[in-house]
Order: C-alpha cells, then structure tokens, then sequence
DNA sequence: TCGGCACAAACTGTCGACAGTCGGCAATCG
DNA sequence: CGATTGCCGACTGTCGACAGTTTGTGCCGA
C-alpha cells in the first residue's frame, strides 16, 4: 500500500527462493572449504540439514554446475569440482583474454571520474593488504578487477568476468594466504592505473599479462606444493 | 566382454535425462524461432506437451537460463530471452575479445596439422555457402570457429565460446538469412587462415576485429530494420 | 464513461513419495 | 584362495499434489 511497485522493477523486499539461498549456503560452504574437492553432496542430506524437500536442492545444484562450482555425474549425484593443473592454466588464461579485453575498453573511456573510482578502490586494497584478514585481501583484489570489468561498460563481458570469479575463487581456495606483500599488491595495482592512464595499449597489455601471470604463477605454485604434500 | 571399459569413460549406453531432453527440445524450439522473443513459457504446458512432469522443465529451464536462451522472473516464470541492440552488441564485443585470445593461442601452436582441419572446414563451409540452406551456412561458420577454438587448446576457453554462442545463435535467429554473397564469404574465412599462417599477430587481430564486425553489423542492421518494421 | 476493487483462474514454489539405478558386501562356486 | 553372482542399502530421477502469489476480468461506484 505505501509503496506502489512498478511490475517490471526489482521487488522492493526481495522474496528470496529457497533455491538462491541454497546457492549462497552452498557456495560461501564450499569456497570456505567445509566440502572437501570431488566430496559428493547428498540431496536428501542438503535437503534434511536446511529443512527444506529436494527439488531446491537440486535446482541449486544445476545452477552451481553451469557457474563450475559443482560437476553432475548422471545417476551418480553432484560432487564438488576438482581443479587440476592443466585446468587452473585455462582458467588465468582466459582470464588474461578477458582482463586485456576489458583494460582495453576502459582505456578507450578513460575520464576523471574513472581514475577516482579505481584509484578508490585501490586505497581501500592497500587498507586491508596491511591487515591480517587473507579473505578480505583476495575479495578486495577481485572487487578492483570487477570495477575494471564494470568500467568497461560491456555487461556480457563483465558477466563472462563473474562467472570465471567463481572458479577463481575455487582457485584461490587452494592458497590459505597470498605470499605476496602489502607493498607489492599495493605496487601491482597502481602500475595498472598508471597504464590505463598512460593511453599506450601495449603497456596496459603487458601490465595485464603480468599482473595476472603473477597470480596465476602464485597459484599453480601452491597447488603444485599442496598435491606434493598429499602425495609425499 | 569384448571390449573391457574404462570406469572412468563415458558410459556406452547413455540412458538421457529429461532434462537434457527438455533443454534439446527448447533451445532447438527457440532457435527456430517456434517461440517469440520475451514469450511465456508455461511449465505445466511444457510439461503436458512433453507428456512429462514439471520438475524436468524446471531444471531444464534453470540450465538455459545460465546460456542466456532464457530468463526467469521470480513468481512470473521463464520467459524466451529477448535482446535489444545494446546487448546484441555486448555479445559481439565479447565474441572480438574472446577470438582475438583464441586466434593467437592457435598462432603460436600453428602447425601443418592446423592448417589442414582450418583447411577442410573452410571447404566445407564454402560448399554450403553456394547452396540455399541458410541454417546450414550459419553451422558451418560457427563450426569453423568453434575449431579454432578447440585448436586454441584451452578447454575453458572454448566453454567461453560455447555459452556465448548460444546467444550468438539467438542473435542470428532475427536475421533469415545472410546477405552475404558466398565468394565474400569463403574470401573472408580464407583471409583468417592465411593471416594465422603469416604469423604476424597484428595482422591476425585486424583481421579477426574486420570478420566479427561485419557479422555485428549485419546482425545489428537487421534487427534496426526488425524494429523499424514491428513499429511502423 | 472511467477508475478502483474484489473475485477467480492460472501459474509458480515447494513438498512428500515411489520407482529405478548404482556401489559395496557377502555368500557361493571353481 | 580368487573370481563371480546375488542381495542390500543409499541415492537419484521423476511424479502428482497443495499452498501462496500473480494476473486478468468483471462489477460497482463516482
């Protein structure tokens, strides 16, 4: 009564499925690594543990399945998506062919307003890169390369962006902590604002390509080491 | 007996879901245009018509939401993806992003081999080209740059692709036919083979940005002239 | 004649239940 | 003692049904 709702806007209180917060339970459980990689999820279990019947359950599965969190196996059931090696390069490489891309466009809109906005959201990176909180650092990270994408003005490119950051943050799962300094997260970042404000593409390009090379090195690095210590 | 299987291989009869049933039915349903963009798809109709329950359709949709072919609106239902020119051109801008990565994967791996599968499909997409089968030309091209992606070598990569092109698909539904003359479009395909061959990435960019603009273009003139006509 | 309201039909969201299938275990046979 | 076979529990795939919501329609009043 108060407030007149225009049918095609967003609902103003947001009657969230059962399915959405069996995405969102299942999804902050995984990436907080309380289901161990290849662990099935038991329908009837997910189900009687939130009180709730199957069909959410699995409707959530399909769509955790298209975002790479999870692979079905027909009659077999949902089990959490593995990583290996091979698959990790993929991911950080089309990352970089995302991230070029996306520099890119940005580069070709640079105004005022953009450098204040990333230069923003680099300050609030440098904030948390001194603490202690390794969750809060990767999720500030990820939120400047998500303002890059959101910059870019292409919502295709920036949702091809959130669909790989699932997987990347299945990646990052991997590593408990970056091992890199507050200095250097702090460095890497300004040298991509410096590039975009230079206008020279080859430098942003190379930029790009160092700047995600690192984390990917980084990562693969610590996987190599976790599947050493599992094996050995 | 004969033949002793791997347990980790596909299995050799694969009983099909419904789901996977359901999500063929549609996205073959829409892409021929049986429902118009933005119409209702009723799941209890569905179902009636497919002589199934609801639960499959549901699931089914969930998956096709994820490709893009459709979206859902909470408490209104799944609704046939409409497009306007804005995101049409998202789509293609991606596409250029995504081939340019693709297309110098394959140049840096570029072998007699390559050369010879790029070779055959460009033939058989020439063949068509000269025919009346519009669907089939559209196949075909797709077909040659899904190879290249499958060259490209990085399997994410191509599941970039494959999601985009569900779209790209759809984008091509509002346009009956190309208005392409077959020899511009074999001179076009052979122009990206031989830039791929001459190893000089620029070139290779340059002309990956000429072939996915003309199709955006095209794609995009026609849905102008869609527009124009549905209003006028 | 036009706007607001109430009713009804249709639809979605969710549930509980049943049947078919898969993987593991034990009993049996060579 | 090893391999095979049958059985059993657990699980997925699918179904039909109910409740709450949305949408369209017709009526009433101004």
């Amino acid at each position: 009564m108060a407030n007149p709702r225009d049918p095609s806007a967003a609902p103003f209180v947001v009657q969230r499925n059962l399915v959405d917060q069996v995405v969102d339970y299942l999804t902050e459980a995984i990436l907080a690594s309380r289901f161990a990689p290849g662990e099935q999820l038991s329908e009837a279990g997910l189900a009687a543990e939130l009180g709730i019947s199957r069909a959410p359950v699995r409707e959530a599965a399909r769509l955790m399945e298209s975002r790479g969190l999870l692979v079905s196996r027909p009659r077999r059931g949902f089990f959490v998506r593995t990583l290996d090696v091979a698959e990790l390069s993929d991911v950080f490489d089309l990352r970089i062919g995302l991230e070029r891309h996306a520099f890119e466009r940005v580069m070709t809109r640079f105004d005022a307003d953009t450098e204040q906005r990333l230069h923003r959201q680099i300050s609030r990176l440098c904030e948390v890169a001194a603490g202690d909180d390794e969750g809060l650092k990767i999720e500030e990270d990820l939120a400047f390369h998500r303002l890059v994408f959101e910059l870019a003005d292409n919502a295709r490119l920036a949702r091809a962006f959130d669909d790989l950051s699932f997987e990347l943050r299945l990646c990052i799962t991997l590593i408990t902590r970056t091992h890199e300094t507050p200095e250097s997260i702090a460095a890497s970042h300004w040298r991509l604002l410096e590039a975009l404000k230079s206008g020279d593409p080859q430098r942003c390009r190379d930029e790009v390509d160092y700047h995600i090379g690192v984390a990917r090195d980084s990562v693969i690095e610590r996987l190599a080491e976790h599947a050493g210590v599992s094996r050995g």
